[in-house]
DNA sequence: GAAGATATTGAAAGATTCTGCAAGAAATTT
DNA sequence: AAATTTCTTGCAGAATCTTTCAATATCTTC
């Protein structure tokens, strides 16, 4: 049989049954081990199947429906490893704001050690702690914004103008030398009331972030305290930012999965 | 059995019970608890389960009944029947003030074809809507309290102080001829809140609680209009209440399941 | 069409990963 | 503070993967 043909097969066979183990796809050809490996490295080349151990499956374009993950799957283990360093900024105790947003929400991830108390508006947040008794969550009021279980309006922004806090982790849009920018009006009037609770303000900004411009306006670069990203951050903005006074953590690359 | 196939089983599961022991899980699979530990590392990493002593739960459950799951599975029944019953009550667009606990959680279950607006300080009613357009959600702020998803605190009294509402669908430990009574102090200061922002308030109270009294007093029997209860209630504590002008409704015998 | 070069295939050896077990460490409970 | 449960770590056996090599098939060149 033609390798190409039965590369083919193979795919069409894997579209049927979504996982193969190596022996079976053998048996199905009536080929070695052997090859079946060496056909399935071409094919994961081509980005439709993927390799595991002990056979293949198909790469299925994981319909997330979940409210949060929605947002997430883009530059996942870059937020991962955000979240790990930035964790590392909070001290034991601490009273910590955590913004709405898949970044912070990250950080919030890797906080339980520090026994904090969280202050935020976020849902998700506060569903990750709902059940310890190890961390104290504050959830300011308002109104749930549909989709990313977020709190909104006056009773938001208003919980937060009486606190205070010691550090925010925020997250935004975009960041350029103008300032920091995000997309939703909403939440731009909340954040500032965040940062003005706050002592320290660490916004959390993967690389996309960089260099971008949202349409709203949140804040000069004055307001930012430190700034943690990923790897893939432009190095010259790091340096523009550094040379403002701000602390900019880059964080390690993310392990290998 | 394949390692990815067995953790998307182990997510699969997850968010059928919410939580699992180790045991449980190992159970299930057939395999080895320290398989299930790795796998559950793994899992982790993704973000949407997370590990505790002595098992795993999922971080964003679809509904929080594990957080009334300790309190009482009792009466699920019984509170279901009384959750249709009091969705009936309530018009279409109005504003519902719902209170913690299970029994009103049950009533916004059936609230959603109303379309109402749900003011509530509970964490698992906000979760039920909050990936609902239909829905508008506004949650009071608070402390979040472990073990109950309910914010508390100075905070969550303010936020319903300032509040309106046409109804209040709330919940409590006991009912008797006296008033309402219940065990929480630090809910009983929030739940007279809620009482005076709403316009009609609605005790859902399935039969046990009748003629029970708890440590702390909410209020008395005039400031209740109606009561929601179930076929067990006792019949002669009905009549007194409606020789004092409260509507009692009892609710029919849930269907099988 | 034949000889040599190249590619493909199957099998075996060594490297890597996965799984289950057990001992010590850590956390939780009484 | 002791006792119990649960978790982590290290290890050995099994399964799986990669690398290597010989045999066969295919291609190129004359």
């Amino acid at each position: 049989m033609q390798a190409e043909e039965r590369q083919a097969r193979i795919e069409e066979y894997l579209q049927r049954v979504e996982f193969a183990s190596l022996e079976e796809l053998a048996q199905q050809l009536g080929v070695s081990q052997s090859t079946v490996r060496r056909d399935l490295t071409v094919l994961e080349g081509g980005g439709n199947v993927r390799r595991t151990h002990g056979g293949a499956r198909l790469v299925n374009p994981r319909s997330d429906e979940f409210v949060f993950n929605a947002r997430d799957t883009h530059q996942l283990d870059e937020k991962e490893a955000i979240g790990r360093a930035c964790a590392e900024l909070i001290g034991a105790g601490q009273s910590v704001i955590i913004d709405a947003g898949t970044t912070p929400y990250h950080v919030a991830r890797y906080l339980e050690s520090r026994k904090p108390q969280i202050i935020t508006n976020s849902l998700p947040v506060a569903n990750l702690y709902a059940a310890s008794s190890q961390v104290e969550v504050v959830l300011s009021g308002g109104v749930l914004y549909p989709r990313l279980g977020v709190l909104v309006g006056p009773l938001a922004v208003e919980s937060f103008s009486k606190m205070h806090a010691d550090v925010a982790v925020m997250g935004a849009g975009g960041i350029t030398m103008d300032g920091i920018t995000n997309s939703h009006a909403l939440l731009i009037e909340i954040q500032v009331a965040m940062m003005r609770a706050a002592q320290r303000v660490i916004y959390c900004l993967d690389h996309t972030k960089f260099g971008r411009r949202s349409m709203g306006f949140v804040c000069d670069l004055q307001q930012v305290h430190a700034v943690v990203t990923d790897a893939g951050a432009p190095g010259e903005l790091v340096e523009q930012l550094r040379s403002r006074r701000v602390e900019v953590i880059v964080a390690g690359a993310a392990p290998p999965r």
